[in-house]
DNA sequence: AATAGACTAACAAACGTTTGCGAAAAGTGA
DNA sequence: TCACTTTTCGCAAACGTTTGTTAGTCTATT
């Protein structure tokens, strides 16, 4: 590859004009920048993103930290993420922390070794505060997506998981269901809290009863969706509804469901938490709540981008994100 | 963060010594070295990747160039190649050329800027063969998925499509099947004609009649299955089984079955190819023609690892990959 | 005791940029 | 023409490493 030297050489000028020049920085004269462009041009330059990073202490990438890249739900995350950075120049570099977290590897291998501005960190399963309050007092730019976090400072998007569990269990109840069940999340951690709250809220408000034979435990995959379906079709009275934590686990019980011999919605309806794309492909298409995953991706990497920027207000941003029914034939 | 000087200061020794104590190069003595080392955790030192990269011409990350990150097909690739690059110490960076291969600008952003020391190229839909040639000539290292080229020179890892295509048609027709229609892939490119090949080469073999009305031209995509198979199902006689140039188009081919009122097996089967994640779980379960993804990822890395490495016999490795039959219920 | 050889550590250059500062050149107004 | 301002450019340092070469210090051998 052809250096700024190479071009100073052939213009016969210095090297800083060149790097001036090339990069629309004030003091150099139009026919001399013309020429040097011209002749970076011929030589086909490209900076040596190593070497000025290096000097101007950016890089211009940002980190996404992330549980696992491949997993359904995030897809739509990281595609929101990169259209905004794209379209900033950023680059995003991900960190392939499968399930356990080891966080002093990420620190280094991204922000120590200075490789990346700024990060993304998504995945309420990611527990280790200690973590983030490293962050923190290492000053990295950083923002949390799925978590909500009381500091001030840091910046935290999420989407109103409360509010749609309520949703999905009111819609249960409008459409004449008593015995309604609800698949939890993994347990402990805050998506699922909230999510069971909500729960318990629109039963409540429909002075229905809470039965906690009613309530088991999940984990977010297929496998306990499946297993804690087939606990729930051999209690008696059965549910005539279940609220699954997420669409992940509504597949597992549209399957046991099927396997079991009913027939959904008639016998028994499902819905979900999260519409993904496949949701629209079960049988029948599964009824759920969407989270706007595409936006809150998008708004990590704004966020992100103005605080890197040094702007002020960009400090502690705490957005919320709300749910919305998609009605399909599920229930 | 600390620099390698600070360490110096502290112990009292040049820079030098101490890249060479950390780097475990000969030349230091050990108590000076056990020194820098202890001093380097005291200071919870790690170096500045910007600055090693930049004199050693090595950044250690691979740049994937990939059509579509979140595409579910792709993902176990990807979790192929981390298994590798993570056990090698390589980080993997994206490039996000979601429809549109801008060649020039990825080439730019990764390679020209000098921060990938290779490159994997994954999806035959990348049809651009000068950007392969650029490559070439600028002495990239890169390996091609999913991708076969004849020049002696480049590595490809393919799948072997004909002979899939063929196990499936070879199930059906087992079935007792002789009304076999085919959806193909998009237009053109080199998997949709070789499974169309292995189709053929089926029906020949059972010196069954090829029949063009049972070919319908899709895209890879759900929506594709779903129209063509809407098609398909109007002809007399109709066929009794589909095979799917991919699982996603198998879905969509399910979805129009389900709503025409048809029942999969018994009065239409149907067989995928990639056994994606999503097939066990379809409604039923999707039979199909499993492609080794999470191998071919892994062996891309392999590869590009070696000629990284400077290992002679590992340029121009054609690895081809077997298929095999997955039985599900479709069928 | 002298000298060769082996260790150890320092020096300095290099990687390709950016950028503050000063110097030269050019332009301006009287 | 002179003094002054402005524009244009070069110099040199800096970013944090690695690495070839050199200088110095031991150790051992004669």
């Amino acid at each position: 590859m052809a250096t700024i030297k190479d071009i100073a050489k052939k213009a016969g000028v210095s090297a800083s004009v060149v790097s001036r020049a090339l990069n629309n920085k004030y003091g150099v004269n139009e026919k001399t920048r013309a020429k040097i462009i011209q002749i970076a041009r011929e030589l086909q330059y490209y900076p040596n993103a190593l070497a000025r990073s290096l000097v101007t202490r950016k890089t211009e990438t940002i980190g996404v930290v992330i549980a696992d890249i491949s997993e359904p739900f995030y897809s739509r995350i990281i595609k929101g993420m990169y259209t905004v950075a794209d379209r900033a120049g950023y680059t995003l570099l991900f960190s392939n922390s499968y399930e356990s977290l080891e966080k002093t590897n990420i620190l280094h291998k991204m922000v120590d070794s200075e490789r990346v501005d700024g990060l993304v960190i998504v995945g309420s399963n990611i527990r280790e505060t200690e973590f983030v309050l490293n962050l923190l007092q290492e000053k990295i730019p950083f923002v949390l997506i799925e978590r909500k976090l009381d500091d001030p400072k840091v910046n935290c998007i999420w989407v109103e998981n409360e509010e749609g569990a309520r949703l999905a269990t009111d819609y249960l109840i409008q459409k004449g269901h008593t015995r309604i069940a609800h698949i939890t999340g993994t347990h402990g951690i805050q998506v699922t809290i909230d999510r069971l709250a909500g729960y318990k809220q629109a039963l409540a408000s429909a002075r229905l009863p809470f039965n906690p034979a009613y309530i088991r435990t999940g984990d977010f995959l297929h496998e306990g969706g499946y297993r804690a379906t087939r606990e729930l079709l051999q209690l008696n009275p059965r549910p005539t509804a279940i609220f699954a934590g997420n669409d992940t686990m509504a597949y597992g019980a549209l399957q046991a469901i099927s396997e079991f011999g009913l027939s959904v919605p008639d016998e028994i309806a499902v819905i979900g938490f999260d519409d993904l794309e496949f949701s629209v492909l079960t049988n029948p298409p599964l009824t759920t709540i969407r989270q706007p995953r595409f936006e809150m991706g998008k708004k990590a990497i704004e966020i992100l981008l103005r605080v890197l920027a040094g702007e002020e207000e960009a400090s502690g941003v705490k957005a919320a994100f709300p749910t919305e029914l998609v009605v399909r034939r599920s229930v």
